[in-house]
DNA sequence: TGGGTGACTAAGT
DNA sequence: CACTTAGCCACCC
């Protein structure tokens, strides 16, 4: 049961585009494919996003997809994307107000 | 055809 | 700054 690739496709190119150190947001993502189902991007990286860089997509907030925050963390720092509050022990975000990617 | 779902977003408390 | 509410849109049964 494969979904109309289109959308998909569409998804995992501007995933791939983003360079390293930089990130999106779903909404951005979205918006890039002219429309606003940010969560749909959502679903299509959990469900296709293995084979992409998901953890340059991230939320709005600047906080990772749940369940992979340890996992992306490690991405994070081997880009040296900036991130705040990594000195602390309150979950870390990403800095979206430099690491986010405007095409 | 219709209703439920979710790796979301923006605005309000 | 963290939690809640309503709105979104494509996908699935």
């Amino acid at each position: 049961m494969q979904p109309d690739p289109t959308f998909v496709e569409h998804v995992l190119s501007i995933v791939e585009s983003i360079p390293p150190g930089r990130v999106m947001t779903y909404g951005d993502v979205a918006g890039a494919l002219g429309s606003r189902a940010a969560r749909v991007v959502g679903q299509v990286m959990a469900y296709y996003g293995a084979d992409v860089p998901w953890w340059r997509v991230i939320r709005a907030s600047g906080h990772p997809p749940l369940g992979h925050e340890h996992l992306a963390l490690q991405h994070y720092r081997s880009e040296s994307t900036p991130l705040l509050g990594v000195d602390s022990d309150a979950p870390y975000r990403v800095d979206l107000r430099v690491a986010r990617w405007r095409p």
